[in-house]
DNA sequence: CGGAATTACTTGAAGCGTCAAGTTACTCGG
DNA sequence: CCGAGTAACTTGACGCTTCAAGTAATTCCG
């Protein structure tokens, strides 16, 4: 790959680079801790996180696939094994009995408390530790503008450490 | 997840959602875009676009599996397939014959190479056309240092678009 | 009102990644 | 120079994600 014609400038390259070794490289970081010391993955934990800070604990499948950037039936499978898991129930929604809703047991809700300050920790340690205040911003700025071409409509929204 | 000892700033928290949003769905707007246009994962284009650069197209496996951050195992599989569709072939290195080598076919050359614009077009339009020259600036410097705490021994040194 | 389209999921199969062996080839100390 | 240790893979099984289909309930509209 080299002589193209709109090819990437130098200073591209780098960030570029970058950024890739961030992207192809945190999600396994997160993953590792979690997994020892929680038995969840990055997914889990989102899902988890997501249903401790909703009204009673509660949310329809969708609103928890969407929140989550998952599809249904990713969702689906999880919440399959979460439940087995005892960490969450699903049952038919009263209003529309297409949708189904899944609630937070106190099980899954002690897990995920727990889980939480661990987490936590590992993220300021990978991520803020090293940075600046000014770059904190700065990477709000860059991350914000990268994510309006990604995600247009603004689907994902709460993504909860 | 609410009040616990050491939370995340405001900031801090605008900033990671950021960060997390682009850690999710870049890496599928990458595939998408390769699979459509060339049936190529994101991580099979790594290792033909690795190879492409390689002298005589040709590198080590466990080189190859550094170069792209996988493991030994992942990129044997990949391998496997990527040779059952002619687009590299493997054989025993001369100098040391546990190694195996992989070499990219004239085939497996094309296909990288016809890929590449339209890859690039995409990380230009998802990454750089909103970002400021500044801004570029910014995101090498943390990326980087990010980078650091992730992979200490920079393992993942040439990432190629 | 009643059939067609849509929504909200679930399910099963297929593909990919990881983890734990297994194989073969070096290498190094005695 | 030979046996133990290590290195460079490959392989198989298992788990998770995706994709295509299936099911059931709701809505839309003629």
């Amino acid at each position: 790959m080299s002589e193209e014609q709109k090819w990437l400038s130098e200073d591209e390259q780098r960030a570029w680079r970058a950024l890739m070794a961030v992207v192809v490289l945190l999600p396994g970081a997160l993953d590792t801790q979690l997994q020892r010391d929680s038995h969840l993955s990055n997914f889990e934990y989102g899902v988890l996180a997501m249903l401790s800070e909703a009204p009673d604990r509660t949310l329809r499948m969708s609103q928890l696939a969407t929140l989550n950037d998952s599809s249904l039936s990713r969702l689906s499978h999880v919440a399959r094994r979460l439940e087995e898991r005892g960490s969450i129930i699903r049952r038919q929604c009263a209003d529309d009995r297409r949708a189904n809703i899944a609630t937070l047991t106190d099980e899954g809700y002690a897990l995920v408390k727990e889980a939480a300050p661990g987490h936590v920790a590992r993220v300021r340690e990978l991520i803020f530790d090293r940075l600046s205040p000014k770059q904190i911003g700065e990477l709000e700025q860059i991350g914000d503008a990268i994510r309006s071409n990604l995600d247009p409509e603004k689907r994902m929204p709460t993504y909860v450490t």
